[in-house]
DNA sequence: ATAAGTATGTGGTTATAACCACATTTTACG
DNA sequence: CGTAAAATGTGGTTATAACCACATACTTAT
């Protein structure tokens, strides 16, 4: 197991050699290799380690009791996975964790015991801290998603995302990091669909748009 | 300000005396009044404080572009919010805090220098793993209803909501802690298509359900 | 400069869910 | 109980978005 490039990772992210190894030996870290489409993590248990991908990928999908299938996400070498699940007790996952390929993992008993209770060592802080700073970041996307897809009509997601995207810049003029085909999959909505509104929210004076270059347009009612 | 009270919060929980004194003192922790509909923090700002509502109750709305506003959700004595944004560097809030009525608050500087970077003392690391703890909740309650809302159909999603309910009691049979309205509402559909559709779903034979009791029925074609 | 490939927009059709009005069932409680 | 109130279900209509087929614009490579 190369230490630089673990200490390179979200997870042991400014920790010194003698930290590192602490923190290796109080987690338990375990290297496992799985084979291709072997199950990581089923759903339905629940688990006090969360995996850090070493080598290979790993994807995190649904199954649903009628059998069909939704892939949520792929999991890269120095990404986590299950950390949520493995630190928030008795927690049942949702989704199956699954090797895309031959991979190797590192399993991190963070679990209840693992991360608070003990000693206010120096690599107890630092992972508990980089733990929250992964978990924040996670949040602030989901957050701005659901967000950004819980109106209803195709309109309303288009006003909440833009709306966020001004905030942020801090302009009414700004480009988005998204094509047509990506802003419809992000919004959850169908690209022809989201085309069409945007040329009728054109045509009704909210905004202009070329490509990926958006300006909103406040009309005079909104004062 | 009550200590007894804040020992009882999520934030400052499992603490002695004299580490929440210690945690007060070097988050900066500063009590503040705020009259009715004041605003507390503002969209498109970035903050390194997150708030602890100690009386009255705060809430968080959005107001977009053209002038729409949406109230996302109330917080209560003892809850906190814009912890994400102070920890997060350089995020702007894309929304507002408000004060639901007139409300105490106790402001806590956790950004950057806040919470890592320091001494390893045991307040500083009670306090890092109830934020994760706080997050990791969010977070799971996040990306639960972010996959129970991603299906287009009422159908998908009532299928993608019962099937985590099913795994975390881990059985095909259960109550669900919503009535139809608020079901609606969670999966973010409208009551009376939900209620056809379960109908349907009853037709088909992949359920039964009377009121919040449900019990999944596999068809052998999914074997 | 042209052709090929990719991204975006548009018209028409269909499926679906919102919406409205009301019937029926269940629950609460005097 | 028995009645009022609340929750749930149903039929019919309309609005909206998905879907399909294709036109147009823009990009890239040769």
């Amino acid at each position: 197991m190369d230490k630089e490039k673990l200490k390179k990772t979200v997870v042991f992210r400014g920790m010194e050699d003698d930290e590192l190894d602490a923190a290796l030996a109080a987690l338990g870290a375990a290297e496992r290799k799985y084979a291709k489409d072997e199950v990581i993590l089923h759903a339905g248990s629940t688990t006090d380690m969360m995996g850090l991908v070493l080598e290979g990928s790993v994807r995190i999908e649904s199954n649903d009791i009628w059998g069909n299938r939704t892939i949520l996400s792929h999991i890269a070498p120095g990404q986590v996975f299950a950390e949520t699940y493995a630190i928030v007790e008795n927690a049942a996952l949702l989704v199956d964790a699954v090797a895309n390929r031959e991979s190797k993992v590192l399993m991190l008993g963070i679990g209840s015991a693992g991360i608070l209770g003990h000693d206010a060592s120096l690599w107890r802080l630092k992972l508990t801290a980089n733990m929250l700073s992964i978990s924040m970041q996670k949040n602030l996307m989901l957050s701005g998603r659901s967000f950004h897809t819980s109106p209803k009509s195709i309109r309303g997601r288009v006003m909440a995302y833009l709306s966020s995207v001004s905030l942020q810049t801090g302009s009414d003029e700004f480009d988005i990091p998204f094509d047509r085909q990506q802003l419809a999959d992000y919004l959850n909505v169908e690209r022809t669909a989201l085309s069409k509104e945007i040329g009728k929210m054109k045509q009704d004076g909210m905004l202009t748009a070329r490509k990926n270059h958006f300006r909103i347009l406040k009309s005079e009612t909104s004062l």
